[in-house]
DNA sequence: CTTTCATGTCATGTTTCCTAACATGAAAGT
DNA sequence: ACTTTCATGTTAGGAAACATGACATGAAAG
């Protein structure tokens, strides 16, 4: 599952190709972009990349505004959206590792007298 | 499902999105071409243009020479998948739809007396 | 030790994409 | 009725990516 997004996420397509799949104007999706409603990445030489979530957005994009939705409410939408997902990331309290249960537990041992040293585990890198 | 096979036949990537996606230069890609292993489209501009089936030959093209497999292996390989889906698909004889048997039927009536006329059922276009 | 194979590199021209600016028609305000 | 705003078109000049063709090369094969 994690391998789909990283892929879905991978920007490596030029606005030639974003033009054919989602047949709006460079124009248009160069104003988009200056409103704020996609953040392609860049290549080297400045031109922008654009992954699969990107054009998906920017099909959205299109439909918002085939349905009268403006710029400014399509931008509301997605503003909205990123707060709920934040909230979500943050009340959702990831859930511990058998790993982390066993550091925890080790450390409170070792605060409240020690036994065992506390390098002698796995090291994580975070 | 015709959908997708659509969409993987769909001839928009670019060669500097096909080196990323295959991790080939484009002196590879090019000279695979003009060995007939693959056979891009081209855009108004003479450009390349691939779909993703042609990225996903491209890596199988990459595995076989890096398993030592030289180019006229590879390419031995693909002309005989070729005749062996050509030989399936005329072995297959495709199945008739509700559509064609009722078109077959009247025929058949026709010819050998008539009842109701050939022009009255629904238009198909081949 | 010469050929072949697969690829690298360079030169030169064309196409695509960049930014920035001005133009425009349809809505919306005043 | 006139002026802004919005979303998009168009044009211009420059930079990046891509095209073809030629020559170079190391490894393998003959």
């Amino acid at each position: 599952m994690k391998e789909k997004e990283l892929r879905r996420s991978l920007a490596v397509l030029p606005m030639g190709t974003v033009m054919k799949l989602t047949s709006l104007t460079a124009r248009q999706i160069r104003y988009y972009e200056a409103q704020g409603l996609i953040t392609p990445e860049r290549s080297d030489g400045n031109r922008r990349l654009y992954s699969l979530n990107d054009v998906d957005r920017l099909l959205e994009i299109r439909d918002y505004l085939a349905d009268g939705v403006n710029i400014a409410g399509i931008k509301a939408i997605y503003d909205q959206q990123q707060a709920a997902t934040k909230a979500k990331q943050s009340a959702q309290q990831q859930p511990l590792t058998d790993e982390d249960v066993r550091r925890i537990l080790q450390d409170e041992f070792i605060r409240q007298g020690g036994l065992g040293h506390p390098n002698s585990g796995i090291q994580r890198p975070f």
